[in-house]
DNA sequence: CGAGCGCTTGACCGGCGTCAACACCCGTGG
DNA sequence: CCACGGGTGTTGACGCCGGTCAAGCGCTCG
């Protein structure tokens, strides 16, 4: 976990009418006017895995459009041990609370490498109040945002450890590659579901004796699923 | 859990301009020029315990500011059982996801007797669009509904029931007399917490046996805190 | 090739779930 | 007014899932 400058995170200035993933994004339905209001530079920034994109309580100078790779969102319990709220994926907005307090109620950090543009602050302010495109696609990102973090308590908070781990791995399929899922350490996996790494571990191992998964590489980070049957009714 | 059609809540139009707790919710900041962008009636309501307010993917008429009492979004599991996501109370805004959807994303239920204005949904997307002053309350809506999710996610799913139910008491303390603290139906208790209503039961019992909590009523649902420090360390 | 980190696996134990009996509160009806 | 019944809360006994502690393995990188 190397905390990584923003300095040299910085990649260049981004194009957003030419971006590949524009249709997912804030930005999806601006028009030239909109992109007129646009008076300060949007960074293109890159991390790597274990790279820190913010940290609780900073103070904001934008919000990050997520274009490639996971974010997991941290917060330190008042016992110091840390609980992961929730991952972020491709064409989510990391760091929309600062869109209300200017500050980030929570700790990013990459879980692998992550690219995503900065758009300032005052940039969404001047375009959420006069262009009611974006005014409105920011309304779905904080509907995105607000479902996500239910979705997340309801599916992976819940039942056996098991249940956990198969509703954990349908939740991070790939959707080009619906038959893949992608892991993380075992330790932030039990942050993310309040499990000990030793269980997740036991899990997994578990599903794969019985075929319901199988691994992809070395380091049990990838895997294909075999048999989605199980997964689901487990 | 006696659903409650929606004629039988209707209690009249509200008077916003008089509200009795305008400063806390959406409205707080429209002037006379926003008032008159108003052009459908907001509708004054009310729950008794266990009322239903809307259920889930139902479609939306309005979004509901709470005025009175408490509020539980439940979601229903694949496995049929019920999970309480969290608990609104006076100031929040229930099922403010219709903003972006149309649709309510959960189902809510009236946790003790519960009094809401619905703002009709036109009323409130020509307010966000044409007063900056809703716009910006709206956007600290969303926040404070997402920070909502997040805190309850860290503070009662994690750890053990004995820490769990101490937070819960904790969070449930009432602003006025932050010496009280409401609690509900032990089955309740354990949606919210991950926890089955014996192990619920048994933790209160402990608490009170420890003189860390003092019953005031013969149901259960009321209790005063005797010492707050064992419920913030444990 | 060796050091170190993360993953796996095993043995053991404690906390919580399960099942069951019982107490208490309250509304109903005799 | 009391008797009754159902719903909810409490408490106990017991078993199992998952936490804890510890050892060993495999991968990666210096």
């Amino acid at each position: 976990m190397i905390p990584i400058h923003v300095e040299s995170a910085w990649k260049g200035t981004s194009d957003c009418r030419s971006c590949g993933i524009r249709d997912l994004v804030l930005f999806a339905d601006l028009n030239e006017e909109d992109f007129g209001l646009i008076h300060a530079p949007i960074d293109d920034m890159a991390f790597p895995s274990g790279g820190l994109i913010y940290s609780e309580g900073e103070k904001a100078l934008g919000v990050f459009t997520l274009r490639q790779g996971m974010v997991k969102l941290v917060r330190s319990t008042s016992d110091g041990r840390e609980r992961i709220i929730r991952v972020l994926r491709a064409g989510d907005v990391v760091g929309i609370e600062a869109m209300a307090t200017g500050h980030f109620d929570s700790e990013a950090v990459a879980l692998n490498n992550v690219m995503v543009c900065r758009i300032p602050l005052d940039v969404m302010h001047s375009l959420s109040t006069h262009s009611p495109r974006l005014h409105n696609r920011l309304m779905q990102k904080w509907h995105q945002a607000l479902k996500g973090a239910d979705d997340w308590l309801a599916d992976l908070n819940f039942g056996t450890a098991r249940r956990r781990l198969c509703k954990f791995i349908l939740k991070m399929r790939f959707d080009e590659q619906p038959d893949q899922s992608s892991m993380f350490s075992r330790e932030d996996m039990g942050a993310m579901m309040g499990l000990k790494l030793e269980t997740v571990s036991r899990e997994v191992s578990s599903l794969v004796r019985e075929k319901a998964i199988e691994p992809l590489d070395k380091m049990g980070r990838l895997y294909r699923i075999k048999n989605e049957k199980l997964l689901i009714e487990a």
